[in-house]
DNA sequence: TGGCTGTTACGAACAAAATCGTATTTTAGC
DNA sequence: GCTAAAATACGATTTTGTTCGTAACAGCCA
C-alpha cells in the first residue's frame, strides 16, 4: 500500500496553485506577476512559497536550467473535493445537500448552469 | 456607515462556533466537554479560546454571574455564506455551479434531498 | 474561619505560516 | 574573462493561532 501524506495546502499555496492549474505550468516570475495582481508580497517571497511547496510534494519542477519550471503535483479536482469535504463536516453537519442549496441561493448561477445541474440531478436519481 | 470587520474564525473557533449554534447558548465547561468528544486540549484553551472570541465579536457573552455563559455573535448562514463564498472563488473560478456539480458527485445525497434541490432548481429558474 | 472546588484572568511558550533581506549562483553580452 | 541582470538559496523576523501553567478570586460548607 503506498503512503498518503496528508497535504492539506495552505491559503496562500491555493493562490498558487490556482494559478499553476490555470497556466499548466510556470516559472516563479510567472507565478509572482500573476500573483501581484491580487496581492502585493515581494518576489522572494512567492519563490519560497513554491520551494516550500516542493518539499511538500505539492509542485513538481524541473530545475534542468538555471530557471525552474513548476507545475502542480495535485490535482485541481482531488483538491477541490478534499476541501469540500471538510466544508460539508466541519460547516454543514455532513450534508452535502444543504451546502448546496446554500450555493445555490447565494450566489448568482445562469440558466444554462442551473440547467446543467438539473440534467446531472435527473441523471443522479436514475 | 457602520464599520463591518472582516471576522474570519479560525479552525478551531469554528468549531467552537458549531457546538454554540448547536446549544444556543453554552459555559466554558459545556463547551469543552462537547469539544473533548472530538479533541483532547485542555480546559483553559477552550476558556482561552472563547474569550479571543469574545474579544474578536464572534460570541456574546453574559457575565452578570461568576460562570460567563456564552452565545454565538454571528449567524450560522452568514458564516456558512462567507467561507462559501470565500471557496467558490478561490478554488472554482467563481463559479457556484462548478461548486454544486463537485459537491453532487462526490457526495452521497439521499433521493429525498436531491428532490429538495430539484424543486429548489425549479423556482430559481422561474 | 479556613480550606476545597470551580471558575476566570493572564502571560508565556510553542507552532505554523508568511514575508523579506542578503548572499550566492548562473548566464548572456560585451 | 568580466560584469550586470536575473535567478535561487537560506536564514531571520514577523505574524497569527494554539496550548497551557499558574495565579487570583468567589462561593460553599465543615
Amino acid at each position: 500500500m503506498t503512503i498518503i501524506k496528508k497535504l492539506k495546502p495552505t491559503e496562500s499555496e491555493l493562490e498558487i496553485l490556482q494559478i499553476l492549474w490555470n497556466k499548466e505550468k510556470a516559472t516563479v516570475r510567472e507565478v509572482h506577476e500573476e500573483l501581484s495582481k491580487t496581492k502585493d508580497s515581494g518576489y522572494t517571497t512567492t519563490l519560497k512559497l513554491l520551494q516550500i511547496m516542493f518539499e511538500k510534494g505539492l509542485v513538481k519542477r524541473d530545475d534542468s536550467n538555471k530557471t525552474h519550471i513548476y507545475e502542480p503535483a495535485i490535482s485541481k479536482q482531488k483538491t477541490q473535493k478534499q476541501f469540500l469535504d471538510k466544508m460539508i463536516n466541519t460547516l454543514f453537519a455532513g450534508s452535502s445537500a444543504q451546502l448546496v442549496l446554500q450555493a445555490l441561493g447565494n450566489q448568482k448561477a445562469s440558466k444554462d448552469e442551473l440547467d446543467e445541474i438539473q440534467k446531472y440531478l435527473d441523471n443522479l436519481k436514475k
